[in-house]
DNA sequence: ATGTAAAATTGTAATTAATACAATTTAGAA
DNA sequence: TTCTAAATTGTATTAATTACAATTTTACAT
């Protein structure tokens, strides 16, 4: 059912190409943060006719629509959230999995009270998820706390 | 006065040599949050024989010491920061600037009561600043609002 | 249905940021 | 002062992104 996507592309008065639809769903469909690269050689593999650069430039225009943010957590790389809502994320420093916090941020109106006028918000907490945490309990159960 | 860089690598047990001292100088006097591209080529006009490497390798193990951290907060490139304690940042859309804001994150507890283990947080909002504001202000006020 | 103009896609080339690495130099301890 | 490990340098490479011209496609008007 890509309908739902063509909806979306409608919505904000963009031209419905199957490259974008395929873009769309994918992001919804993996909710993982991937970056161009991910997308592009998972996509490839169904239409190898495709470009990393539409890859690119249906990413860039699908967030300037505000229909998917891009998220700059960690490393050179971007990455890419289907979900445009105010929420924040996490990034695990051991598995590298990226987790989507649903919290609000509280402190927005101190920030526009100083005078700013904020259009967006990036929250991002670095350090280890629950489950390499408790790999981590496991190891040092058997081993020394070196 | 270089006494209070040479300090704070010593206190780390890190060598001092007089490349690090300078990238610590310049980020603790330019608290614009500058790239290693900033960095670099102020510094080299000083020292012409400056590496890029070396500042690279400077703001690497800077960071990984916690004396200085680093901000991804647009476009593709990392952002350098003298500050090391807990605060946000606002970045402004139209003049680019980099605004430190004193606020401490009020949901740390709710992340690490979902059971992840938070090390790092980065707030990044994003918008326009008071000055461009006004600027807009201006603007709008002699022309017609399009 | 068909033609058309504007926009999107493609593929290649160029740019930019960051990393790898070997040779040389230097800091700091003995 | 001597020595060794670590840091610096410069070059080469990698990786991510952007630029752009040629081709194809979408969406609208006929």
């Amino acid at each position: 059912m890509l309908e739902k996507y063509v909806k979306i592309l409608k919505e904000h008065s963009m031209k419905v190409t199957p490259q974008r639809l395929e873009v769309l769903r994918y992001l919804d469909e993996h909710r993982v943060h991937p970056t161009v690269e991910m997308i592009y050689l998972d996509l490839k593999k169904r239409n190898p006719s495709l470009s990393k650069t539409t890859v690119y430039n249906s990413v860039e225009i699908l967030e300037k629509q505000g229909i998917i943010q891009s998220l700059r957590i960690a490393g050179n790389e971007i990455r890419y959230d289907f979900r445009n809502d105010l929420h924040h994320h996490f990034i695990c420093k051991k598995c590298g999995r990226i987790f989507d916090i649903d919290l609000t941020c509280p402190v927005i109106d101190k920030v526009e009270q100083s005078g700013f006028k904020v259009e967006e918000i990036h929250g991002y907490f670095k350090g280890i998820c629950k489950e390499c945490l408790s790999k981590e309990m496991k190891e040092n159960g058997s081993r020394n706390t070196s």
